[in-house]
DNA sequence: AAGCTGCGCAACCGCGGAATC
DNA sequence: AGATTCCGCGGTTGCGCAGCT
């Protein structure tokens, strides 16, 4: 534990790890007082702390709603899917994951995400590792959630959208994305998905080489055994050994380890 | 058994914008 | 209206632990 001295002024906070001792007056004074104006709470309740390391150890670790333990694969793919709209911002998506922190999500994405990038020795942010996310890492996950017993509907009509989503996204991107959405799934324009696209609108595949027609921006090649599926609501599916982005042919082996 | 390494997570830091003085 | 303080966000750091050699 760190005292930190100001000045003349005997005004020594506290900083590292929390307390039992803090955490309980911090707990007890926000049950009485509410949390806000976090400087004067601080101060206030006899905390040596600042006023952010308050605010930071309530929202993130004391507040009785939060949270803890594993990532479902639902929040995962949540996450995916809204941190390719918004990028990094955290906070915009723990919104959407109740009971999650930002800081929570912020490192999953820093050591299970960027991880996966690094084993693919690729950039977090390239084309290569958004095709992995999108076309493998996504729908495996939405399998997943679909294979698990006691799945509600409602989140798998989430999901679907979701999924149809980023169909509708790939294949409808004009040329010239807008600067708010430089991210691979840039269709969508507000907060709400659109609906799914007739099936008319689905790509062909052509069965001999596995080039995917259509209005695809890029072309994906699947190699044998890769397979698309629209028929159980707007999913797809890839294989080991799935060839992504014709430019870069380039195989990754096993993706076992994107779901973990 | 000891040392090393990588991972997960809590906490801190710097900055920009909002609120207050 | 300008200065100061506060708040919240995203980036980064460092510690503890588990697994490996």
């Amino acid at each position: 534990m760190e005292v930190v001295l100001h000045g003349d002024e005997e005004m020594d906070l506290r900083r590292g790890p929390w307390t039992v001792e803090e955490d309980l007056i911090l707990v007890n004074y926000i049950a009485n007082h509410g949390d806000g104006r976090w400087n004067s709470l601080a101060r206030h309740a006899g905390l040596k702390r600042t006023g952010k390391s308050c605010r930071l150890r309530w929202l993130n670790y004391l507040r009785p709603d939060v949270r803890r333990g594993n990532i479902t694969p639902e929040e995962q793919l949540l996450i995916l899917e809204l941190h390719s709209r918004w990028g990094n911002r955290w906070s915009k998506i723990a919104q959407h994951l109740p009971g999650r922190t930002d800081n929570e999500i912020k490192n999953y994405w820093r050591t299970r995400v960027q991880k996966h990038a690094k084993q693919l020795q690729c950039d977090v942010n390239s084309k290569q590792f958004k095709d992995v996310m999108k076309y493998l890492w996504m729908p495996r996950l939405i399998e997943r959630i679909r294979a698990a017993s006691g799945v509600s509907p409602a989140t798998t009509a989430v999901y679907q959208q979701s999924s149809a989503n980023y169909y509708h996204a790939t294949t409808k991107e004009t040329s010239k994305p807008s600067p708010e959405s430089s991210s691979c799934f840039a269709g969508s324009s507000s907060d709400s998905f659109e609906a799914p696209p007739p099936l008319s609108d689905v790509p062909e595949v052509d069965n001999s080489t596995g080039v995917l027609g259509g209005c695809w921006p890029e072309q994906c090649l699947l190699s044998p055994g890769g397979y698309m599926d629209f028929d159980q609501g707007w999913s797809w599916g890839a294989t080991a050994g799935d060839h992504l982005s014709t430019d870069c042919l380039w195989n990754v082996g096993d993706y076992s380890w994107l779901i973990d």
